[in-house]
DNA sequence: ATGGTGAATTGAAACGTTACAACACGCCCA
DNA sequence: TGGGCGTGTTGTAACGTTTCAATTCACCAT
């Protein structure tokens, strides 16, 4: 084989352009082509000009790796993701926004998984001392959670899925989770309900908290019962909730109404209900949150209110990268109203 | 040197050990130390144990940006995922078994959308120009799909959700959909219907090439009508094929079954049934395919196939690490059977 | 003594980028 | 005539790692 004679068209495969090949191409020192590919005022317009030209032709990329090095930043955000328990379409939803929210600003989404049993703060460490990414998102925010703690202390810029109750002011973006709590329980009085029960998430994530003050409020207002159903929670198993619900219609005084946090504990009250002999929209209702049109198809239907989760992830991604940009924390909030979608003549 | 000590407890917070602090440390040169932690056999057994001694207690962990500069390996590895369309609980699931398969490799998952729609070849040339991760994981496989053809040429490691029809070997992870689709009919053929309709996928899939085959076979052997509802697709929006559905019950010769692909069409399809007054179960039966436990709540309760997309993941993820170490293309491949779970008792 | 051998270790050079400090150069003002 | 200034540009040194080629040194055969 003869080794030598090709070695041009390998070479033309091969050897990617790097601000040395666009140097040698223009005549200007590779500091000045560094200047002038990042803009810097300093290089002169025409210099400027000829360079971009050049390393347009000769297909230049930054080699990130280098870059890396050099400045320290990676162009990764991470995102703390749970990867047991489910509220549908969740995941698809928030990754399709965040994608699309860092579109064009050259950063990378890197998914590490959150378990939601064990060390939560081990992921935040591990990307704090191996350097992993410039920025994070947070998700199933608690309210004093120990990563935003850490994660203001070393000073590294994330944006939280969820208000906490710290004092500093720091980045989020959160659902009004109470808002839908009193549209729901009014709703539910509207139609005629006495007595509402709802399936809360874990005490520890703050959404809890506003679902319940919501909820209690809204029901105290109206003078109607209302219980929370302590025995399961919105993580739970569907097939515990359900059983949950089929004992509760069994004891005295059971609700005539419920509303549901999530897609899968709506489908499981349903099919509980059913079980039951009920039949939801007549002798009891059933409300939920949505993220998903799947409950346009589902029959009975039920009222619904629908959390843009696509919008949600797109808000956090452009929130964060303009902390990454130096932004002060304060005006980087963004809540989101619920869309309440009555599928019941009034 | 004196002044030395002074600093270590300011550089016990801010600087972190490097190659050289664990030289300087143990007296050994930086190539030493390097090689005794890669546990390259030319350094003494003895050097190897004090060095990896001192690296632990000075918590050294290799910078990945140098080592990426250094031998171009990035320690990240890309999922190529669709952002528009949801197959239920799809991205989740494979998610979850993606980064479980690839706990304690080191690698990282970085994912990038995949625009259906556009150009499907634009992110992966993207990754091959900026050199963005050291494999792929490709989803939404097609037949002679333009993105694997370029993979295998430029030789960059990769794993298919999907088989492909090009000659030459190469990795991937797949479900039986073949055998899903006869076990269906079969099932369908045994509560006495006689004339299945289905919703196919894009026919570029290769997926749908399976379903088509499979159920097409099974029918003409059991000698029964079949058709596929040829307006919509599996990607069709639910409303859509709800309305298709719904649309050839008013035609003559219904069908009285349904076989469906996903779980948004399965919800679709049941509700345009409910709609049109039949009782799944009863005058019609409806089967799916499914990936999430939600159709355990749905009422009234139908057939499915269990199809589990986190072993699926976390196989993809094992092989690709295999095809990055090195292994041939040729045995890297994984077939899963479809799991029926049939509620109807037989 | 001389040279060869192998085991263990080392120095120096790269990977591609950015940033600090310096350098020309023409121009204006004293 | 020389000092000072601003505009453009450049050489050099890092960032932390891996790897090539070289070095040391003890040991053994000649």
């Amino acid at each position: 084989m003869a080794d030598t004679e090709d070695t041009t068209d390998l070479r033309h495969r091969r050897a990617k352009p790097t601000l040395r090949t666009v140097s040698e191409a223009t005549g200007f020192a590779v500091t000045t082509v560094s200047r002038a590919l990042s803009g810097d005022t300093r290089i002169a317009q025409s210099t400027r000009d000829i360079v971009a030209q050049a390393a347009e032709k000769l297909g230049y990329v930054p080699d990130r790796a280098a870059r890396r090095l050099r400045t320290g930043r990676t162009q990764v955000v991470s995102l703390l993701l749970n990867t047991q328990h489910e509220f549908l379409g969740f995941t698809h939803e928030m990754l399709a926004g965040i994608t699309q929210g860092l579109t064009g600003t050259g950063y990378a989404v890197s998914v590490v998984p959150d378990a939601l049993g064990g060390d939560r703060l081990a992921p935040v460490q591990a990307i704090l001392r191996n350097q992993l990414s410039d920025g994070i998102l947070v998700t199933r925010t608690e309210a004093f959670d120990p990563r935003i703690r850490l994660l203001m202390e070393e000073g590294l810029p994330f944006v939280s899925h969820g208000r906490t109750e710290f004092t500093a002011a720091h980045p989020w973006v959160d659902y009004d989770n109470e808002a839908f709590a009193r549209a729901a329980v009014a709703r539910l009085v509207a139609r005629g309900r006495r007595r509402i029960a709802i399936v809360l998430p874990e005490e520890r994530f703050t959404f809890a908290q506003h679902l319940r003050y919501g909820f209690v409020v809204a029901a105290r207002e109206a003078g109607i019962d209302h219980e929370a159903l302590e025995t399961v929670t919105l993580d739970s198993d569907p097939s515990a909730i359900a059983s949950a619900i089929r004992t509760r219609h069994q004891q005295p005084n059971p609700p005539d109404a419920h509303i549901c946090v999530g897609e899968a504990t709506a489908l499981a009250t349903l099919g509980a209900l059913t079980d039951c002999g009920l039949e939801p929209g007549r002798a009891v209702d059933v409300i939920t949150k949505r993220a998903s049109p799947i409950f346009d198809y589902v029959r009975p239907r039920i009222d619904t209110a629908y959390e843009d989760l696509r919008a949600t992830g797109q808000a956090m991604a452009e929130l964060l990268v303009r902390r990454m940009q130096g932004e002060t924390p304060e005006g980087l909030t963004r809540l989101f109203a619920p869309e309440p979608e009555f599928c019941h003549p009034h």
